[in-house]
DNA sequence: CCACCTCGAGTTCC
DNA sequence: CTCGAGGTGG
């Protein structure tokens, strides 16, 4: 025999220094032995047991996975009813909330209560039963008096312990808490099941993964699913008195090895509960894992007991919500937007849902595919995200809500606003209305994108304005803007006043438009004056945008040359390749294009030429610079002006090629990229002093 | 031919 | 911000 000690003693130790070095690794996060070490350890208790049945004990670590599937789960009555919490959605509401302990208490202003306060989990309420500390049945809430056996289930995360640790544990003790999953281990999840090319599902989010995945009838399931656990409070105790306060509480399951949130934490009042509530939500989004608000406790167990509850929850205790990042709502329409390229563009037309602290009434559906892989229907109930970034999302379609004879949606196979066939290219995503610049909705968006601000900047020239002027006819081309005249601008919005019986024909009223006309005819003559770049930009042309522009200008220095230039002088440029010299050849060459470009011509544009440029010089030349967060004393685009201006090549991502980031203030993503990768960073204050030793 | 880097284009709400 | 696709360099 290998060990000396008898196998009853080896299977003791290996199970007391399997479960301890578990409890480092998933519940303190501090593991102490190498995975090897463990997987070891574990595989000599597994052989040991396989020849000494009669080893086996339920808080071994070889049980976390091993009941058969069950058919169904087991009915469990609650010894203490699992209660749900009353919800706080203001600050009134939580004002409200120690209000009425105060006057149920018969106390005065001057006491000021103490609250135990923890993050509210977006996961699945649990109860663990420990019978003379061995864990011996888990349940769900349920409807709170009784709910489902899931101890196989329960096994199978790891951090719940099997055993508790110490000694001075009552003999009986039930902790509740929360199931959850992980974001990183979602994500992983997913990634995983995506590879798997359909064969494993994906999971919507991680509080509907942490419920299906302890539903789960083989543990087994349960056991690859990333799944942890917090506790947050007990139910049943027999045997030893607990601490007088529910923050002590907390620390005695901490001391027993259950998981408590480093966050939990206990605050004085109403402004100490705002404070945390405030205190977390700015660090909600960098949290592993999802949370749905916060909860406050009254900290003294002997006055939370003489409040007792309201009809089915403690008047004791309050989960003060965010605003939900997540809803369901109805798809009432599905339209398509045509863009500027041509792009078919499907998207949901929403009945209004209050997501993350907006309304959403729109939600972009991408493309064709996406609707395909969502299945997303015109009368479908939808969960719509709005998660750390601001658009709107369709998460999925809830299957169970969608109505009788829906059909899958279909893009149209002809442009809704000109008639032209809509085509997708062999290979590619995007499906495209074929009509060109006869197509109305395309020119629209090519005279938007001639007037943006990063192009020749007309001010005060929006979508809704060139639609109209369009549809009066006043506007054909980007040159007719050049022609407008103050009658033309009155026509028109007068008329779409009239349309949207908004204003008044009042002798103010018309002195107003007439101001306003006027500001517009001087921000149209403004723009004549531009820059090549901006010029190129402007025109629309496929695959060219700012940098594009930008390098086509340095290199050819003046138009013409660039119009003359071949498919093979403009392989030449930095950056272009065959697929866009193709399309700026093709460009130039097509007559209205040469037309459009001597009309504005005519109509007084005017930019400096140069010298064709063809090697970065100055200071930064060959340097490539990302700016990221606030900057206070310049804005972004004059921090990317003037370092381009020194020869640096300012880009938007952060990769190794990358010489130095500059980050502002309350940088994001791109600046811990950038300490990933050891590049170097820029505060606000070297860059200022840069420029200056640069002027 | 592949991996990686960029750029372009589309997008929502106030 | 994200996705898709073009360009480039190994």
């Amino acid at each position: 025999m290998k060990h000396a000690t008898a196998p009853a003693d080896r299977a003791a130790e290996l199970r007391a220094r399997l479960n301890d070095a578990s409890h480092r690794y998933h519940v303190l996060d501090a593991p102490d032995i190498p995975d090897a070490e463990y997987d070891a350890m574990l595989r000599e208790l597994e052989e040991l047991e396989a020849a000494h049945p009669e080893l086996i004990t339920p808080d071994s670590p070889t049980q976390r996975v091993g009941a058969a599937p069950s058919r169904e789960f087991a009915e469990v009555r609650h010894a203490i009813p699992m209660l749900s919490l009353a919800n706080a959605f203001s600050d009134e509401e939580v004002a409200d909330f120690v209000g009425r302990i105060r006057k149920q208490l018969k106390l005065d202003e001057s006491v000021v209560f103490d609250f135990s306060v923890e993050p509210k989990f977006d996961g699945l309420a649990i109860s663990l039963r420990y019978e003379d500390g061995v864990f011996v049945q888990g349940a769900t809430r349920g409807d709170g008096e009784a709910g489902e056996d899931v101890t196989a289930n329960l096994r199978t995360i790891k951090s719940i312990p099997l055993r508790l640790r110490g000694t001075d544990w009552p003999r009986v003790l039930e902790v509740r808490g929360e199931v959850y999953m992980p974001r990183a281990g979602f994500e992983k999840y997913n990634e995983m099941a995506r590879e798997s090319g359909g064969k494993i599902k994906l999971l919507i989010n991680p509080r509907n993964a942490a419920a299906g995945s302890l539903r789960q009838l083989d543990p087994r399931i349960t056991a690859k699913r990333p799944l942890a656990f917090y506790a947050y409070s007990v139910g049943e105790v027999e045997g030893v008195d607990l601490p007088a306060a529910h923050s002590a509480t907390m620390r005695k399951l901490r001391d027993w090895g259950f998981p408590v949130s480093t966050l939990i934490d206990t605050a004085t009042g109403v402004e100490g509960c705002l404070a945390y509530f405030k205190r977390i939500g700015t660090q909600r989004d960098a949290l592993p894992f999802d949370i749905d608000g916060v909860v406050y406790k009254l900290d003294d167990l002997a006055a939370q007991g003489a409040l007792g509850f309201a009809g089915r929850t403690p008047r004791w205790a309050i989960a003060h919500k965010f605003p939900a990042q997540e809803q369901t709502t109805v798809v009432e329409d599905i339209i398509i937007n045509i863009g500027r390229t041509g792009a078919a563009t499907p998207a949901a037309k929403l009945k209004p849902v209050f997501v993350g602290g907006v309304t959403v009434t729109n939600a972009t559906l991408h493309n064709a595919d996406q609707v395909a892989r969502l299945d997303v229907r015109i009368g479908d109930t939808v969960i719509v995200r709005r998660a750390g970034d601001v658009i709107p999302e369709v998460v999925s379609v809830v299957l169970d809500k969608r109505p009788a004879h829906t059909r899958p949606w279909k893009m149209p196979t002809h442009c809704p606003v000109c008639g032209s066939a809509i085509v997708r290219e062999e290979g590619e995503v995007v499906a495209r209305c074929s009509g060109g610049l006869s197509c109305a909705a395309q020119r629209v968006q090519a005279i938007f994108h001639f007037a943006a601000r990063r192009a020749m900047d007309i001010d005060g020239l929006g979508e809704r304005y060139i639609e109209d002027l369009c549809d009066l006819g006043y506007v054909h081309s980007v040159a007719d803007l050049y022609k407008l005249s103050l009658d033309n601008l009155l026509d028109m919005k007068r008329r779409a006043d009239e349309r949207d019986g908004t204003t008044p024909e009042t002798v103010k009223a018309g002195k107003i438009a007439t101001k306003w006309a006027e500001n517009l005819i001087a921000a149209i003559a403004h723009s004549k004056r531009t820059t090549l770049e901006r010029f190129l930009y402007s025109l629309g042309i496929s695959d060219v945008g700012e940098a594009t522009a930008k390098a086509l200008a340095r290199w050819f220095g003046g138009l013409d040359a660039l119009i003359a230039a071949s498919e093979d002088e403009l392989t030449q440029v930095p950056d272009v390749g065959p697929i866009m010299a193709a399309h700026i050849a093709t460009f130039f060459a097509e007559s209205h294009n040469r037309e459009a470009i001597e009309q504005l011509r005519a109509a007084g544009l005017v930019w400096t030429e140069s010298e064709p440029q063809r090697e970065a010089q100055g200071a930064l030349a060959g340097k490539t610079v990302v700016l990221t967060g606030t900057l206070t004393t310049l804005t972004r685009d004059e921090a990317k002006e003037k370092l381009e201006a020194l020869g640096a090549k300012v880009s938007g991502s952060v990769s190794k090629k990358t010489s130095f980031v500059v980050a502002g203030s309350e940088a994001g993503s791109k600046l811990d990229k950038a300490n990933e990768l050891g590049i170097e960073v820029w505060d606000e204050a070297r860059l200022a002093e840069f420029l200056r030793a640069h002027e």
